[in-house]
DNA sequence: CGCGAACTTGAACAGAGGTTGAAGTCCAGG
DNA sequence: CCTGGACTTCAACCTCTGTTCAAGTTCGCG
């Protein structure tokens, strides 16, 4: 029950009133309207905001965020199986940004660190994805055709 | 040896000459001029752009980037165990990065999947830095004052 | 040497992700 | 029922991360 104003949800959920209208303008959050044409949202929206926020300090976009999002459905309060499939979508994004992550922690301290300071023969810098994503042919960690390291 | 003009490098690099000129700019890559005032890249700046591109897939800024690349030698062409510095500097940033997706997955995965639909009993959902980042109080995940279930 | 491709700077533009302010309206406690 | 704080819309503005364009200069191959 007890629909939130604005203000109580962005207290709340620790953003600003101003923010959440831009995610309700981008169709990340959804209101009903007072007689009087405030908003008031269900408590699912915190859930929302959550998650949110969260993905978006992974480095996610707002329209990859509103993506996942919009596979809830639209008139009824999610459920426990609603937030199961999103979840079940998501793992392998998820997984895969955890990926990025470990592989440049790894670049740091395995690669460069273990002595032939190459970001090109190590076998830790797989160039499969990266490739598809920059979409011009096998670059970024294929440096330099010698093959000696690149200390100076 | 062999320097490299900013095409070159923007190639091998997998950016756009423009995005170096940008990073330049912002101090997170330096050159040496021409006679003719033409910039041209030692090899070792080939790293510098995949750490800063790695680095901004997974969700830092430039800024924060450009304050670690900061850190490495201003003179010379960084060493084995400049990067090693680095790399040990970093790991805290990174592994809170990791333990930030791995708490929205299993937050998808368990608190939600879990049947009580809520973030705010589950004890994966911990608000340290959380709200320390936030500067003002503990709000994100301690919606409602009622214990009862989120679900409609 | 000559010529075209690649380089230079600076300014304007783009898009994401919001914040701020003005001018006006609503709502709830006293 | 009155009033002040919270709400409304809309437009302008902000930072970040670049891209594009114009006008002019340099580089290096033949």
């Amino acid at each position: 029950m007890s629909l939130l104003t604005i203000g109580h949800l962005a207290e709340r959920a620790g953003v600003a009133p101003s923010a959440i209208r831009f995610y309700e303008a981008k169709g990340l959050v959804s209101s009903v309207r007072t007689a009087g044409n405030q908003r008031r949202y269900e408590q699912s929206s915190l859930r929302r905001i959550a998650f949110i926020r969260t993905a978006q300090r992974v480095g996610l976009s707002l329209e990859e965020i509103g993506a996942a999002l919009a596979t809830l459905p639209d008139g009824r309060t999610p459920t426990k199986a609603d937030w199961q499939r999103l979840s079940r979508a998501w793992r392998p994004r998820l997984d895969e940004q955890i990926r990025r992550i470990e592989e440049l922690r790894d670049r740091l301290d395995g690669c460069i660190g273990c002595g032939c300071l190459s970001l090109r023969t190590c076998a830790l810098s797989n160039p499969d994805d990266e490739m598809a994503e920059l979409g011009s042919g096998p670059v970024l960690l294929e440096a330099r055709s010698d093959p000696r390291p690149i200390v100076s």
